[in-house]
DNA sequence: TTGTAAGACTTACGGCGTAAGATACGCCGA
DNA sequence: TCGGCGTATCTTACGCCGTAAGTCTTACAA
């Protein structure tokens, strides 16, 4: 039984990732490097490989952490239960701000995501929130696939990675996710089942970026043509 | 006046840019190093620096290449003559989808010019025929301001650089910038000068946010409206 | 023929992530 | 009481990175 020393700076995995939150955010992304963030924890760089075996994780760990303020900030990932059709827009809305003010306070995040690859269950039930409230408003799973894609940027981006790999996800991994995201995993099951003609993956980036393009499309010209009437309200 | 050797390798800054785009195409971004770079032209790393100040250069460099190669898949950044009102959406679509069609093909370049500062000619350019197409359909530059926020990611992303440093931009850059992207500049010259509320930078990134927010949401909200009368055709 | 300058090369430095191994410390059984 | 052992930290070193400083080669002009 691990019966700590009290006298030892007392370096824990989350000590680790907490000083290197504040690095990151006071210094930028490009300042965490692990000497800096030894000499901030008072402790040699190396003591660090203890806790955590390289740096890929302090990064993986630090998406953890913001995904899990975030939770916080929108009070849980978890659809409220009195979502329905004619509100989802605005609970939508609504998390997704919420989302947004925290990202703000670590600003050197999205990158991160970016710049690594798949994403980690903080992100995932993230998106599974966000699928379950367009699920609350009687979206069809395919429509909402479409529409994680077209939002993907509002959240930051990391959408694009959950299907990088282009290849239908296994089942097996299917079944963990379900434990994790029951909604993400539901439209999974369902988008990956009957999309036969999908060629290799279970989605086609070309299509879904030309989604969310005619999405933006449409929307502009409709503001468009608005302005346009308000200026010659006789014509 | 330098009248070069016919001997040497022949380094250029052209060549060395060359190198660099195949370098980062076949191995990935991260493996553009000075050493790797030199090594594929066949030359010591620092013989490079002859023509190039540093890596950072370098990289600036590759974006106006990719640029340059996007300017010529869309034949040409000013905007094409018969755009009117009606068609000026298809216009937009078929820019932006020839944008793609040359990012794919150098998939590293959007994190490079995410982590790099300020954009380049290059970029600025593709806006303003973004911008120009958009005033020959019509719109106000306070919208077309809007849109382009609203578009960022599509164009994948460089947009919010452009107003990032939050300050108005000093009349002489903008005269600088008018010579290079004459519609861009005439709608910063525009949406600078009337809005007085906005506090400190010439555009509310909340703002802009929640605008592309809202346009992505009207949009979806209708996409299931529509799914919902075809699933229900009779009630 | 030689001076000059363009354009390459050599060497070296500090910083990065981290592999390998040494070392200090608190506990537990003998 | 003491020796061993697991835990947590430190030490050293390696190979990479970008690049500062200085040197050498070569083609041409005078």
């Amino acid at each position: 039984m691990p019966q700590r020393s009290v006298v030892r700076p007392q370096l824990t995995r989350e000590s680790v990732l907490q000083a290197a939150l504040q690095l990151a955010d006071r210094d930028g992304i490009e300042a965490l490097t692990m000497r800096a963030l030894a000499e901030q924890l008072g402790v040699e760089a190396m003591s660090i490989y203890y806790h955590l075996p390289n740096k890929d994780a302090i990064l993986d760990g630090l998406v953890e952490v913001v995904f899990a303020e975030i939770e916080l900030e929108v009070g849980g990932f978890t659809t409220p239960p009195a979502t329905d059709a004619a509100s989802w827009t605005s609970a939508l809305r609504e998390r997704i701000l919420g989302a947004r003010r925290v990202l703000l306070r670590h600003p050197w995040l999205p990158n991160v995501m970016n710049a690594r690859g798949a994403s980690g269950p903080g992100a995932m039930r993230h998106v599974d929130g966000v699928v379950g409230i367009m699920r609350a408003g009687g979206m069809s799973h395919d429509l909402i696939h479409h529409s994680l894609h077209a939002m993907g940027s509002r959240m930051y981006g990391y959408v694009q990675e959950l299907s990088d790999d282009g290849a239908a996800p296994a089942p097996r991994e299917l079944e963990q996710l379900a434990a994790l995201a029951p909604h993400l995993a539901a439209m999974l099951a369902e988008v990956v089942h009957d999309d036969p003609e999908s060629t290799l993956g279970w989605c086609d980036d070309q299509t879904e970026f030309e989604f969310g393009l005619d999405l933006l499309l449409e929307g502009l010209e409709r503001r468009r043509a608005a302005q346009a009437a308000r200026d010659q309200p006789i014509e």
